[in-house]
DNA sequence: CATCTGACGACCG
DNA sequence: GCGGTCGCCAGAT
């Protein structure tokens, strides 16, 4: 399995969002659901631009273990994101990786 | 080829 | 909200 397409799209996350390994997963159609998209992550090769740590669990959730999540943390942080208890806000920091422009009804001003 | 492991997530209690 | 189980899949052993 090439892990490229993924690599790819990772990179078009913008500075200060983030994605979840299951919505990776979705948009790009990976067999296996979000664990795919963990092994992606896990195979990203370093020095190659990939912001592999813009990609978090579902709740925002931290879910590499050391020393890596100190690192994901330290990153996240350094893109102005506030984490707590190893969670980021998805609610205000959550990639929308426009598919439809789908706005809700009564949806807050959010940024894009 | 058989098993194990893990940067997941849905379910259940 | 938290911990345990289960299904999933690619790599490593």
């Amino acid at each position: 399995m090439s892990w490229d397409p993924v690599f790819r799209f990772v990179k078009r996350i913008p500075r200060g969002r983030v994605l979840t390994y299951g919505v990776l997963a979705e948009v790009l159609g990976l067999p296996g659901g979000a664990r795919s998209a963990g092994h992606a992550m896990a195979a990203t090769p370093p020095g190659k631009g990939v912001p592999w740590h813009r990609v978090v669990g579902e709740h925002g959730k931290i879910l590499i273990r050391e020393p890596y999540g100190s690192l994901q943390r330290k990153l996240l942080e350094s893109e102005g994101i506030r984490i707590v208890e190893s969670r980021v806000d998805l609610n205000r920091h959550l990639w929308k990786p426009l598919k439809k422009s789908r706005r809700k009804h009564g949806t807050p001003k959010r940024r894009n």
